[in-house]
RNA sequence: GCGGUCGUGGCGGAACUGGUAGACGCGCAACGUUGAGGUCGUUGUGGGCGAAAGCCCGUGGAAGUUCGAGUCUUCUCGACCGCACCA
């Protein structure tokens, strides 16, 4: 009898059988039905966090789970190995991105492997290998020459620290996403892909996908941002240089006659034009100045300028209204120019209110009511529309149509949408990064590689010495024949933006062929992923992206699949108290110990502060390396304390003690396999229990409520070692294994094959429930006296509301707590409770 | 400002369609085992009163619906997340 599980031993004997075996590797052509598994790809930074081991635990109990239930599953694993640390790196420790990122790789490949998940590795992938970025140069062609790519000179958002272009959603708060610097602009020639071409199908698609969070929905959605409404235009009354009129966008078409002013943005032609006057150019200056973060613009101050022009009135022309520049119009949006309607508008209603023009009602409850003023603040509800001439008495609905059709037999206006959405500008400055496969020709213009000429590789002779794109300055690399004309040309100097590599890897593990990106009819055979499971930070930029890529495809016929990923889950983060010394500064948990209910720092024995709990990061020093904690417990233990206690969308905190206990249960588990004796005779009340928690935990992990199966787990497992030795016990034992082998897989397979459970438990199936064991023959009722519990009986089954309301009202303890009083109602729940009203 | 999520013991959290609040785990306490510690085992553990039986209170706060509310409704306070001068 060995005494204790020793997973330093056990873990690596059972990963190399799981590997010799190809246990996990997903046949394409296997009569199952198929199921995809996957987790976010991680970025090679160079070793794996608890974050990662959270992830992936989650996602390897369900592809477990679903191996058990009899799926083929594709569960895979690659790498996001393009991007910007590893030029940072390569600055800094003068090695090459490649050297860097592949040593990362095998670090992690091994990390990732001491976790014993079930993964098909031999579907690993990086998007730094030619094999990858290739097949990805050749998809960029086929959009290109599905028109679904596009060049345009246009102004770009340049993080002046990382000297590259970011793309809109990579921009926070006017800063770049990753260096935090202030972003300026510039103009430079940039590929775009046409998102905006699929606003309103990826709006519309949101709808069908039930099993993303309600939350992720409402953030693509509102990013999207679907703004319905008119465009029309004032005539100026005098014309400005070569423009006579301003062009306006407005989803309230219906308050048309409730304009005060106009408004145009400071970067807005006929702001420039008026630029010659000093005072105009300093109020733009003044307008480009100040933050643009959220507690800046809170207290902003509305601001205009009344550049002195007038316009007139589309449906009267004798009525001129003023032009003002105004900092609170933004050019991107719409047309950059407004119209104000103070009374109906709180924006405008301040800006009127500051610059004394007319507040005037156009909307109000009734028809009689027109009269009123309009208040301290704007009036935004419906209503019925007044002060408006041939729209009086209609609702705003009505209005909007009746306007919009007005403006479009007039011609001076027409109903449109407007979107928030902008096209993926997906040329960056860097190295490394998927070369853009384009060449350019001073005759031909650009003109896209040839396809026999894929894949376009990165020179690997390159330096990072001075700041920029390191192919812009290589001396041979960017010098090519023009493949139309034959003439010498240039070659595209930019990469693709990182987010293009990760819209399709998961096409790739489905299916990869040598020769082309993927095979039609096996991706689609393994695709929709079937869970995606990740965090939530991905919630737009890559779930977004990726959806666009696989309508793009399904566009243009490669890839019948409408949506990528058809459940998603968003793990929360992995957290850990801080500590922090009397000085301030930040301790490690190893720093530290505690000390009766106070912490001291170890090293000089002062007190420590303890401070909340935190997702655990580098500056708070909160990190703890999984690394040391897996070769100390083994990784069942880990992986058991990643599933226990918090919910899987929630935070885990993660602590010492938890960690303990997850070890302690692993043993325990191993004890009553160990120690299992088989006798004979059956346990009816253990039996019922085992299959109402193969019921339970079947449906816990199917929900991904990984937490709750743990607890279904823990009381079947008190259930069984308080039991009797019997032939049901010793089947409780071997079922239990083979409920905990998707969580504790290492564990599983050494007891089941003490047990001589025979074949791996890994290729074991998922025990069977007996329905007619799941209900339970005797039932607690719970009797109350006005609602409060007085006393608990037993009953049968299915026992009749009237011998229940019998039992209930000869307890002895409801007799007394009735208080010799008539019950005048009595209320009978079956199998539940009885509530007596006196 | 707009939108969303969430408030339950010392802690992480259970509680299906309204029906025994606190499952399960951590921690803590006592006892047993042990050479001590740990492991392991048993028992206890929301608060108050009580020797006990038992009684009262209790799911952020206030009100309401109901025989019955953690769960539904209204108001309110707080925490976290996302978006944001979007016309």
């Amino acid at each position: 009898m060995a005494a204790r599980f020793n997973p330093l031993d056990a873990d690596a004997r059972w990963q190399k059988v799981w590997e010799e075996k190809g246990v996990f590797h997903a046949s394409d052509t296997s009569p199952k039905p198929k199921s995809y598994v996957l987790e976010m790809f991680p970025y090679p930074s160079g070793r794996i966090h608890m974050g990662h081991v959270r992830n992936y635990t989650m996602g390897d109990v369900l592809a477990r789970y679903r191996r058990m239930q009899g799926f083929e599953v594709l569960h895979p694993m690659g790498w996001d190995a393009f991007g910007m640390p590893a030029e940072n790196a390569a600055m800094e420790k003068k090695v090459h991105p490649g050297d860097w990122t592949r040593a990362n790789i095998a670090t992690m490949r091994a990390q990732l492997k001491r976790q014993g998940f079930a993964l098909d590795w031999s579907r690993e992938l990086a998007t730094c290998e030619p094999d990858y970025y290739g097949h990805e140069q050749a998809l960029f062609l086929d959009l290109y020459a599905a028109g679904l790519v596009y060049r345009k000179q246009s102004e770009v958002n340049w993080d002046p620290v990382d000297m590259t272009v970011l793309a809109n959603e990579q921009v926070i708060d006017g800063r770049g996403w990753r260096s935090g610097a202030l972003v300026e602009r510039r103009k430079l020639n940039q590929w775009f892909l046409k998102i905006t071409d699929f606003a309103e199908e990826l709006l519309d698609g949101l709808d069908a996908l039930e099993d993303w969070p309600e939350k992720v929905r409402l953030m693509q959605k509102n990013w999207i941002g679907k703004s319905q409404g008119m465009r029309f235009r004032f005539q100026l009354a005098a014309p400005l240089g070569g423009q006579s009129e301003v062009e306006v966008f407005t989803t309230r078409p219906d308050t048309i006659f409730g304009a005060s002013f106009v408004a145009v943005s400071a970067d807005h032609p006929i702001a420039l034009a008026l630029a010659d006057n000093p005072d105009v150019a300093a109020f733009i200056a003044e307008c480009k100045q100040g933050g643009t973060t959220a507690a800046e613009l809170e207290t902003a101050e509305k601001k205009g300028f009344d550049t002195g022009l007038r316009v007139h009135h589309p449906l009267d022309p004798d009525w001129q209204l003023p032009l003002y520049i105004a900092n609170f119009v933004l050019m991107d949006y719409g047309t950059g120019a407004v119209f104000g309607v103070p009374g109906h508008d709180q924006r405008d209603f301040e800006f009127a209110t500051k610059y004394g023009l007319p507040i005037n009602r156009v909307v109000a409850s009734s028809l009689e009511e027109g009269g009123a003023p309009i208040g301290g603040e704007a009036e935004t509800g419906g209503g019925v529309i007044v002060n408006s001439r041939f729209l009086d008495g209609l609702d705003v609905e009505a209005a909007k149509a009746e306007v919009i059709r007005r403006a479009e037999e007039g011609g001076w206006g027409q109903g449109t949408t407007v979107w928030r959405l902008r096209d993926w500008g997906v040329s960056r400055q860097r190295y490394w990064g998927t070369p853009i496969p384009i060449i350019h020709c001073e005759a031909c213009g650009p003109v896209g590689v040839p396809k026999d000429q894929l894949p376009v590789t990165l020179p690997e002779d390159v330096s990072f010495d001075i700041p920029g794109n390191p192919l812009e300055r290589h001396p041979t690399w960017n010098q090519v024949a023009c493949p139309k004309c034959g003439a010498a040309a240039r070659r595209e100097t930019d990469t693709l933006d990182t987010f293009v590599d990760s819209s399709w890897y998961f096409i790739r593990f489905a299916s990869q062929p040598g020769d082309k990106p993927f095979d039609k009819g096996v991706a689609e055979s393994w695709l929709p992923v079937g869970q995606y499971i990740g965090g939530v930070e991905h919630a737009i930029l890559h779930l977004l992206y990726a959806r666009f890529w696989t309508r793009a495809l399904k566009r243009i016929g490669r890839l019948d699949v409408a949506e990528p990923f058809q459940g998603l889950f968003t793990q929360g983060m992995v957290t850990h108290e801080t500590y922090k010394a009397g000085d301030g500064s930040w301790l490690s948990p190893d720093e530290v110990r505690g000390d009766g209910d106070d912490w001291i720092h170890i090293e000089s024995g002062q007190p420590v502060t303890v401070g909340r709990v935190e997702k655990m990061s580098k500056s708070k020093k909160n990190v703890v390396d999984p690394e040391p904690i897996v070769e100390q417990y083994g990784a069942d233990a880990v992986r058991w304390f990643m599933l226990s206690d918090s919910p899987p969308e929630r935070d885990l905190p993660w602590s010492e003690a938890g960690i303990e206990g997850a070890w302690r249960f692993v043993q325990r588990l191993w004890r009553l396999a160990d120690e299992d004796a088989p006798t004979e005779g059956a346990d009816k009340a253990l039996d019922r229990k085992l299959h109402q928690t193969i019921a339970a935990v079947a449906s816990n992990i199917e929900s991904l409520a990984f937490n709750k199966a743990v607890a279904n787990v823990y009381e079947l497992t008190s259930a069984i070692e308080k039991a009797a030795p019997s032939a049901s016990r010793s089947a409780a034992i071997r079922a239990l294994l083979r409920m905990v082998a998707p969580m504790v897989p290492h564990l599983a397979e050494e007891a089941w094959a003490r047990l001589g459970g025979g074949d791996l438990i890994a290729n074991a199936a998922w025990p069977e429930v007996d329905p007619a064991l799941l209900v339970e023959d005797e039932v607690t009722i719970a009797v109350q006296v006005n609602g409060k519990l007085r006393d608990t009986l037993m009953a049968r089954k299915d026992a009749s509301r009237e011998s229940l309301e019998a039992m209930a009202l000869g307890a002895e303890k409801i007799v007394r707590a009735l208080e010799g009083k008539a019950p005048k109602k009595v209320i009978v729940v079956p199998n539940r409770l009885v509530n007596i009203v006196a």
